[in-house]
DNA sequence: GTAAAATTGTAAAAATTATCACAAATACTC
DNA sequence: GAGTATTTGTGATAATTTTTACAATTTTAC
């Protein structure tokens, strides 16, 4: 694996790893790229050429084992651990973020939330307390947290991220409504609804 | 604009939108690709090349005209309106989108939030009142609603989308964990936090 | 008013991504 | 166990997307 994958690539193994998951889930262990491709959208050929970056993973005549595959893409992914994820913003949506009973099988775990606002701070939510964003750079240095989630007003986004960044994290999940400038090796990914509604709305009426 | 625009090119678009806005908010009045480019780190020529689709929308020597760029973006993306949307699920992700401020200002708005949960119909969430989802596709009908925003659980979500198409909606923001189809004609955006986090945990460690 | 600087719009070239098509291997059928 | 059907893995090809490079145009400086 010394040759560069490309980030479409990377990006499309996690939704062969939750159609993967939900064929396990009801009782499946062999899966052909043809009935993959039918499940998402994609040629079968596409999955093919993807998977085959990785080794050979599948099996002539019957298709990918499901529980192999999946093993691997995890390892692949590097959700095979769990990992300790802070969330920052205790509005809304960092609220709903912290709750999500989503994320562990899917190799990742809340552990810290964090706002600047002193009514929320102390605040249970789910079973963590809103912590200071004071604490937020000791914490994330301490307990070595490699994973941010953003969920603050735009406005205050690039300060936050170049504090987290200097203390350690590398990635970062950003629902904040902006484009953010992260150094070299510290990868970004971005979420906002309105976006999306955008992508949509142009093919209305 | 009889040509066909490639759906990666309109992908891009709400984030010249995004950033010609925060630039129009700042003060500024022309914006030119380069420096639209720095701000989202897309290439000046992309953003040109882009933007010429739609016609000659610069100024040689000067720049795009900030307010005239806006108004033909959200022209093309249909946002010069105000879209009414349905959430489905009033979990704390769609009671987050029921209430978040983001949307009016981009092109939408959330119109209504249903639930199948007796314990949560008829809570007043911002100052929307949770409704029934036995009334969900009357009022989709009824009031000629295109946009629909799931908040669902993914095994769900298939079921819904085929009411949902049937009584007359256009365009799915699906936030299930699942990959859903549709017919011809409806269109479909995606959003799952896992896999973005999946997308970044690949460059981990 | 002229020259230099800036910037767009766009053909052409390069790079990237997706599909095709088929040999190789395995599974299934009778 | 032979013959047919399936399915992978992958070179070759096709399609799409991005970048390059520059003429055309406008702005700015003096």
């Amino acid at each position: 694996m010394t040759e560069q994958i490309p980030r479409i690539i990377i990006g499309r193994l996690p939704l062969y790893l939750r159609a993967l998951n939900r064929l396990k889930k009801e009782g499946y262990n062999y899966a052909s790229s043809r009935e993959l491709g039918k499940l998402l959208d994609i040629s079968a050929a596409q999955i093919r050429k993807d998977l085959s970056h990785f080794g050979e993973l599948g099996k002539r005549g019957k298709g990918y084992e499901i529980k192999f595959l999946i093993s691997n893409l995890n390892q692949i992914l590097n959700t095979d651990v769990l990992w300790d994820m802070i969330v920052i913003g205790a509005g809304d949506l960092g609220s709903g973020l912290a709750r999500y009973k989503g994320f562990t099988n899917r190799g990742f775990k809340v552990s810290a939330i964090f706002d600047i606002d002193p009514s929320k701070i102390g605040k249970k939510i789910g079973n963590l307390v809103v912590k200071d964003i004071r604490e937020m750079c000791d914490y994330v240095a301490e307990k070595n947290i490699q994973i941010a989630v953003l969920a603050i007003p735009a406005e205050d986004a690039q300060q936050v991220i170049d504090d987290l960044v200097e203390v350690g994290i590398t990635a970062i999940l950003n629902y904040a409504p902006i484009y953010i400038k992260t150094p070299e090796g510290v990868q970004i990914e971005h979420i906002d609804p309105s976006v999306h509604l955008q992508k949509l709305s142009y093919f209305l009426k």
